[in-house]
RNA sequence: UCCUUAGUAGCUCAGUUGGUUAGAGCGGCGGACUGUUAAUCCGUAGGUCGUAGGUUCGAGUCCUACCUGAGGAGCCA
């Protein structure tokens, strides 16, 4: 018989029919009589209760049914008797696809920590959170394919390995395939690179970005969605070494378009997950209550899907950066010296405790912050007619701080050249770039949107290795 | 990389100023219960206390180093 998933059975209402799922076990009671067994096939966050007539079944099967064993059930659909369901299959004939040693199983029914979970990270998907951000997190990527694809944006993958050093985004990964214990020399005792798989120094990609430029400035819109990778030593519960983002680059936009395009497409995707993830989110929300009981009033985050449909309301702020350091040299915080970086004038970087302050007390919104001044900033970045500023934009969103990073780009070839030159890039290694504004310039823009910030500001997780299924960080690269 | 903090049964934790056979809850296992809802009740088996040194008559409990986790900072997405 053809299986059917849990999912739709749960929503079906052909009560007396009979169908086969199978999947795995959550759990199992019950007494001599009648065995409940709960199963979850990954379709939804919801199991579906199997009733076990223990005068049809042999006893010594009924008890290979444990946490975490696979099985096949033939039943009939009825309607629950029990009340924290509304239908249930009725088992006919059950088999066993997969034992699984319930005293081995890490995996108990009962609560786990986050931190334990990560350590079994390859079980961790059979777990009910943990299913329920795969399956927002697949949502959330095909909802960012569904919003450029309407838009007209073409996707374009990338490199993933290349030999481009330019964007000083971070430290990155070499590739090679020399022999680390017998490297090649050159005369002159340095590593011979010509020897190397490509001839030359790689790595892998940091962002996507100058890549994308070249696409933009010919198929106009464009957007990248992959993997990037950084070497950064950097320990925190908001940054990964492998991390997924998303680069859309737009020939004729200005940095209002860019701001207005970057508004548009974090409202579509929370606006998607609110349609298509209800349940999902029903269950995160309720997970994360349970979380903040611990905490006192004043820190418990908003709820989830509340929270969701508050950025939903309100058009995000936007300041710029000489506005918002005026904002904070004027804040009481600053004033009373609680900052431990205080506020002092134009040219100050803003920290973590700053982009706080502005989303979370003063606003009370997501913030677009503009118009940085150019020693803080990239080299590509359009420069503003009072020669101090660049035509930079970051989105900043309660909890997660920084999710977007983007700007106009500079397509003059002189401003670029001389950018570049103030701040050491060899124009030699970026010859390709530069043909971009050699031949047909235009004015251009884009962004780079951190998938897994989006994943922690709608699933209302906490640590970014909890949204990722295989996360890579310093010293962690299990699975 | 820096600061703080933690590392005790499968999991979550308790172990008083260093002192006899290291505790609990949950989970597992055995049993009871004619429909349960991470069920309930009774019983039972599991640890030498992150690793390596050191102090001491004696260390889970003090000291040093290292490893690992968590929170925060920097870097950024």
């Amino acid at each position: 018989m053809q299986r059917t998933k849990v999912a739709d059975l749960l929503r079906s209402n052909e009560i007396g029919k009979t169908f086969t799922v199978k999947g795995w076990v959550r759990t199992r009671r019950g007494n001599k009589q009648v065995n409940f067994v709960a199963l979850n096939d990954g379709s939804g966050i919801n199991n579906l209760q199997i009733v076990v007539d223990m005068e049809q079944f042999d006893e010594a099967l009924v008890r290979r049914i444990t946490t975490g064993a696979a099985i096949s059930v033939d039943g009939e659909l009825q309607k629950s008797q029990g009340s924290g369901q509304n239908v249930e299959l009725l088992a006919k004939t059950i088999e066993i696809l997969g034992d699984s040693d319930p005293d081995k199983y890490p995996l108990q029914p009962k609560k786990h920590s986050l931190e334990f979970l990560r350590e079994i990270a390859h079980l961790r998907f059979r777990t009910n959170t943990f299913g329920a951000i795969a399956r927002v997190r697949h949502s959330m990527i095909f909802a960012v394919h569904e919003f450029f694809n309407k838009k007209g944006f073409y996707n374009i993958h990338t490199p993933i390995i290349t030999a481009s050093d330019a964007e000083g985004a971070g430290e990155m990964f070499q590739v090679t395939t020399l022999d680390l214990d017998k490297l090649p020399r050159t005369e002159d005792g340095k590593i011979d690179y010509s020897k190397d798989f490509f001839g030359k120094p790689t790595n892998l990609t940091v962002s996507g970005q100058l890549e994308g430029e070249l696409a933009a400035l010919a198929m106009s819109e464009i957007y990248t969605f992959g993997p990037t990778f950084r070497a950064e030593n950097s320990n925190t519960s908001r940054h990964l070494s492998e991390f997924w983002m998303i680069e859309p680059e737009m020939a004729f936009y200005e940095l209002k378009d860019n701001m207005d395009l970057a508004e548009e497409f974090l409202r579509y995707l929370i606006q998607y997950a609110l349609e298509n993830c209800k349940d999902d989110l029903e269950f995160l929300s309720q997970r994360q209550q349970q979380e903040e009981k611990g905490k006192k009033e004043a820190d418990r985050a908003m709820e989830l899907i509340e929270k969701l449909k508050f950025v939903l309301e309100d058009d995000f702020a936007r300041v710029t950066y000489t506005e918002a350091i005026q904002i904070l040299e004027n804040s009481k915080p600053n004033k009373k010296n609680q900052f431990n970086y205080p506020v002092k004038g134009f040219g100050t970087d803003l920290q973590s405790e700053h982009e706080r302050y502005l989303v979370e007390k003063h606003f009370k919104k997501p913030v677009i912050l503009t118009d940085y001044p150019k020693e803080i900033k990239a080299f590509y970045m359009k420069l503003n007619d009072d020669n101090n500023t660049v035509r930079a934009m970051d989105v900043l969103f309660p909890q997660i701080g920084e999710i977007i990073g983007g700007s106009q780009r500079e397509e003059s070839y002189e401003k670029l050249t001389s950018r570049m030159a103030e701040m050491n890039i060899p124009e030699e290694e970026m010859w390709w770039f530069l043909d971009t504004r050699r031949y047909g310039s235009v004015p251009h823009s884009g962004f780079g949107l951190g998938f897994e910030r989006l994943m922690l500001f709608v699933t209302g997780m906490t640590n970014i290795r909890d949204v990722i299924p295989f996360p890579r960080a310093p010293k962690s690269a299990e699975f």
